[in-house]
Order: C-alpha cells, then sequence, then structure tokens
DNA sequence: CATGAATGAGCATTCATTCAT
DNA sequence: CATGAATGAATGCTCATTCAT
C-alpha cells in the first residue's frame, strides 16, 4: 500500500524542503509498531526513537497518542480503500466483483502492510475516546462489501448481512494464522469465494 | 457456562474445601475483568478488589498476572470443549456434527460466557512469555474442529485446512458484532453451515 | 500548632506499630513544601524525598496531590480553629474576644507554621478540583470571625461584613512581610484592633 | 486602565510605529492571562496564540518568561502610580488625600484591570530570579502610601508602618472576595478609612 | 493465607527554551 | 521579525511485583 500523504494538512510546497515532513515518517514509525506490537504496548517513546526523536516532540505533530492512531487508522482505511476501488474498476460481474473484492482485501492485509495491520488488529473498544471515529473509518470500508453483497443474484431469503459479516470475519482472521509458505492471497480469497457461491447462489446460476 | 473447577490440579480434597477456595472466586474475578475489560487494562487490584482481597495477596495464589491469565484461558478451553464433547456425544452424521459444533462454538461465546470470552478476545501473542501455552490450548480445543472437518465427505480437493480456518475466523468474530436482538447463536451458526454446505460437499450429496 | 491526627483514619492500634504511620509524616512533608514552596512548585518526587520514599509510594495513602493538599489544608483549619476556641474558652467581653482572635490568628500564621501557612497561602482558585472543598473549609474557620464581629457593640450602620473582611484581609496579609525582629504577633493584634475599636465603637464605649 | 505603553524605552519614535509594535500586544496578552489564570499556569503558548505567533517568536521580543512578567509588572506599577498621581495632585488635606489614594487603589484593582490584577496577584516569591526587581517596583509605588501616611496628623506613637501595612493588606485582599454586586469600590475605601479615622487621629481632629 | 506498605520502572504528556531558516 | 521543528527535563500518576509481619 501507498504510504499515502492524503491526510496531510496541506502545506505550501515551497516550506515542505525545510520541513522535512516527519509527519509521514512519523505515520509509518507508529503504523509499524502498532502492527508489530499492539497500541497499548507501543510508547510514545518508542515511535519517537524509531525516527530519531524525543517523545514529547511527537506532540508538536500529533496532540495525543489516540490522534496519531486516528491518523494511521484513517490512513489504513484511505489505501485499503484506494486498492479496493481500483481493482474493481471497471467490473461488472458480480460474483468477479466479489472475487476481486476478497482478494484484494487479503492481499493488502496478508502482505503484512503495517497499516491495514492497524485498522485490522486495533480493536476500537479499547480506545475510548476515538471509538466512534475508528468505527465510522471502518464502516466506510466495509461499506463497499455491503454493496458488492447487495448485487448478488442470490437465493431469496439469503441474510446477507449475514454473509457479509461471516465473509469479513473469515477475512481478516487469515492474519493471524496466515504464514509464509501458504497459498497465496488470490488462492484463498479464490477459494473462499468457492467454499460459498454455490451453497448461496440462485438456482438458474 | 458453569464456572467450573473441571482443570484443578487433583488435591486432597480435604484440603480443597478450604485451602483452596480463594482460587476459584480468583479466576472466576479474573476472568470477569479480562473478559469485559481487557487482559491488559485489567489490574491486579481490580482482580484483588472484585473479590474482596489486596493486589499483593493474589500472589499467594498465583504467581505473575500472565500465571493467572494461563489458568484462566486452561479454564476457558476446558469448559468450552466439555460442551462441545457433550453436545457431539452420540452424534454420527459427519454435517449433524459439524452443524452442532459449529452452533455449540457461537453458544458458548455469544452468551458472553467470560471465560470463552477471554479465550476468544485475548491475543496470545501480546503475551510473550505464555504465547506458547495459549497457543496450544488453543490448539487442543480447535483440533476437534480439524477431525470434524476431516470426516466431512467433501469433493475432492478442498482445502480442509482453509475450511477451518474459514470457518473458525468467522464463528470468533461473531463476538464482535453481536448483538442483544440479533439472530439466536443455533440461527447463525445453521445459516453458516448452510452457507457452506451445498458448495463443499461431496456431488452425490 | 500540634500536628494532630484528627483526619487518620481510625485504625486498629494493634496494627499501628507495624504500620509505622507514614501518613502523618507524609502530611508533615507535604504542608512543609506547600508552604515553602507553593502547591504547584512542589513535585510529589519532592514530597516522597522529604521523608525517604519514592513518589509512586505517595499514592499508596493519598490518591492524588490535590487530595493530599484537601488534607493538608483540612488539618491546617483543624489546628487553626482549635487554637482559636481554646484561647477564646470563657472570655466574655466582646472586644477582648476579638483582640484575643485576633492574637491568636497572628501567632499561628506567623510562628511559621506549615499548615497555616499552607491555609493561608494557597489559592483555591487555582486547585479546580477541589475549589469548593477548601473554600468551605476556610469559611468554617472565618465563621467564627464572623460572630465575634456580631456581637461587637457597634455603631448604628456598621457594615461588619466590610470590617471583617477588611480586618482578616489585613491579618493574613501580615505573613507577607513580617520578619524576625518585628514586634510580636500579639503587639500587632493589638494595634490592629486599638487602630479600629474607637472608629467603629458604639458612642458610649 | 489604559494599556498605555509609559514604560517603554525610548526608542527612535520612526521605529516605534512599526518595529516594536508587537511589543504591546504581547504585554497585553500575557497581562490578560498571568491576571486570569495565574503566572504558572500560563504558558508561552498561550501568550503567543492570543495574538496569532508562535510560542517561539515570543522570545524575539522577550528573551524569558520572567522577563516578560517583569515588563508586565512594570507596566502595571506604572499605570498604577500614575493614577494615583493624578488623583492625588493638587488635594492638600492629608485625609483627603489618603482616602482618595485608598480609593484610587480599589478602583484600580477592582475594576479587574490586567495589569494591576498581576501586580496584587503575583506572589514575587514564586519567582525567584526576578523576586528582588519585583519587590523594588512595589515598593517605589507603596513609597507613595509611605508618603500619605506620614503626613497624617495622628495620635503620638501611632507606628505608622504597621497601620500602612494593615491598610495595604486590606486593600489587596479585597480582590479576593470582591464580586460584581458588592458596594463600589469608593464606598468601601470610604468605609475603610472611616474605620481607622478616629481611632488613630490626633485628639483634637 | 493475607495484608499493608513500598518499590521502581515506566508512561503519556507539558513546557520553556533554542535555533536554523 | 517570525516560524516550524525539536529538545530534554520534568510532572503526576500507574502498576506488577515484593516482602516482612
Amino acid at each position: 500500500m501507498p504510504k499515502t500523504d492524503r491526510l496531510q494538512p496541506a502545506i505550501d510546497p515551497s516550506k515542505r524542503r525545510r520541513a522535512h515532513n516527519r509527519i509521514q515518517p512519523l505515520l509509518d514509525a507508529a503504523a509499524k509498531l502498532f502492527a508489530s506490537n499492539g497500541y497499548r504496548e507501543t510508547t510514545m517513546r518508542d515511535i519517537g526513537a524509531e525516527i530519531g526523536m524525543q517523545a514529547g516532540s511527537v506532540y508538536y505533530h500529533f496532540k495525543s497518542k489516540e490522534e496519531l492512531l486516528l491518523a494511521v487508522y484513517a490512513m489504513a482505511v484511505d489505501g485499503i480503500e484506494g486498492r479496493l476501488l481500483t481493482a474493481l474498476d471497471g467490473l461488472e460481474d458480480p460474483w468477479r466483483r466479489l472475487e476481486t473484492a476478497v482478494i484484494t482485501h487479503l492481499e493488502t492485509i496478508l502482505d503484512r502492510d503495517d497499516y491495514s495491520s492497524v485498522m485490522i488488529g486495533v480493536t476500537p473498544d479499547k480506545v475510548d475516546d476515538i471509538a466512534t471515529e475508528l468505527i465510522e473509518l471502518r464502516d466506510r470500508y466495509e461499506s463497499h462489501f455491503v454493496r458488492i453483497i447487495e448485487d448478488l443474484p442470490l437465493a431469496r431469503r439469503t441474510d446477507r448481512r449475514l454473509l457479509r459479516l461471516m465473509l469479513l470475519g473469515a477475512l481478516n482472521s487469515t492474519r493471524n494464522w496466515y504464514r509464509e509458505g501458504d497459498k497465496s492471497a488470490a488462492a484463498i480469497g479464490r477459494s473462499y469465494v468457492k467454499f460459498l457461491r454455490q451453497s448461496i447462489a440462485q438456482e438458474s446460476t
């Protein structure tokens, strides 16, 4: 995933040279540490140290640890959403769209991208003050799955919400067991869709 | 789930009544707090206070917080495993066995049982020193699913491991979204199995 | 002023020996440092160090710095009120009562007693969370002056409230200029009353 | 009180308009914040922000926070002293001079003027490095009261220093209790003088 | 068995100050 | 003149753990 600068405050490009933009490195460092050690277990000192900065200095850029998490989370959603939309672009067939979404999602989270790891790994309700914002962000992303599943020609009375929840639960949990040497994200994704498709598709399909 | 004492080390029953009668309350308190607030966010003081005990006194019974988590985790596995085996007892049909396992699993974790909440909710790798033990315990439980899925008459070349991983991932993630008023655990379980069955079953089925 | 134990939780005297009661030394240390350096400029580390204790350990006894201030303040009021009542005991003549109150007040705050210095020196409104409690305590003490001045046979239309405020303002400010070698507290007190008495007394006096 | 520039170092008037036009706003901002929140509780960031300036930029004008306080304090003394002298101008009668001084002082500090609030509210000894300068400034102002009281025809053996200290103590403490709706500054001042005059005046008066 | 007391390392956060640009 | 960025020391507070009694 590209470490985009979508979230960055627009700054006068002339100053950019000087500013050395420490925000991106900071976000990257935070993402990396949150992803590998967890949000709570990562200290502001760790984050600062990662880019040779004092803990206190981090506060020049982000006014709290939670604020920093929120920024990382937002960039994660930004990134994964962007990838998803790009991959989906131009695809019409509902089942292909589903498969593509599943595969893209898996590819993002299994390539151990720090940002999306944070998004998948951080339990919003442990971070009270920004829980709402976090959940909103996540929902924004998942809404694409809502739509994709809506468009599927399914057997009548299929509970589409349950289907989505099942699928996303399965998808997100891959990151707990996936190891180097396992099947590719694409293969896993294809299998998951195959495991479901025939059971849920409309008869005629 | 009953707050059983199934796993307790076999000790002289005469002493049991008096000597170790604080262990169970302690485990229950820890389970309750770990489940509702998380392992890291729960302090030894909280746990002690829950049963009117000083923080320091907890160390008479468990030599560290991790040790306490391990004990809770072990009891959780013990409990959920017990329920599973009881439910499965006597059942022969492979698909019924699967459905029963799925439903039983969901019933345990969705009735917000403290012990199993800990088992599902605590990420082993955040607790370095006992991660191995925790994983072993979890594997012991999941091995029943390995066997159940092994016994399923599936289409040739179905990746049974992937199927199990997908299913357990979906199952365990229910606890993140399940709310009062949602379908029953049994209904959800039945749906999940239905979502899969036809797609993966051997033609003749 | 006696460093009383009025505020202490009643504890089983048998345990007292063991407990070494660190609360009193802690209050004394806090009073001393608050008095000489100010509340804000005193750190919990300073207070702990004063009695050979880690900063963190202070929290075993007081759950916050403000809580500690409140306890010191309460003991200060306790002490100065006790002295006042004792001094007033048995006195009937209204003017003697006033003079005695004034002198006693001055003696307490000018002997550089740490507790009353805190009471006089700490501005309640800088300590938001306990401002109310602090003000209540101070009012409790000052209410004795309200009564003493009420009992004075004054010229009609004398604004007794204003008189009290003037007097207490003058009294409390002595601590800002009083130096070793100045007149005694008693002499100052007598002068202050003399400065006022004739002007405000009822004609017949 | 007008936010005057009376004390400013005499500088080339041509530059004054432009070059130092940030000093006055800075002083005003500092005075405002010191007065309402206290010296310690006010940060350089707050002060800068008040006039749209970075914290670091403040250091271009004042080399430290204490320096800034000193400047505010000096302007405060300058202002209150100016008002006093203006009010006293032409008055001959010693008692009228006293009453006027008292009332003028009260009017200045009770109209919640930021500068004089700082002067009255900041305890010099909490600001070690400039305590001497602060005290000198305050003394300069109070010397006018020394003289006014010297000129009073008082009963022999009246301790004029004590009288001054009592009066100023009473005066300055008004700001702790004065609230909207209380008597006017003038009324309070007149009362205070009345409370004292007859008691201390020479018989013949 | 249990407590009361204390430790000490650590944490998020604050803030006066510096300085290159 | 002013800023943006950073420092570093400090601060109130937390918490798993220890240990004498």
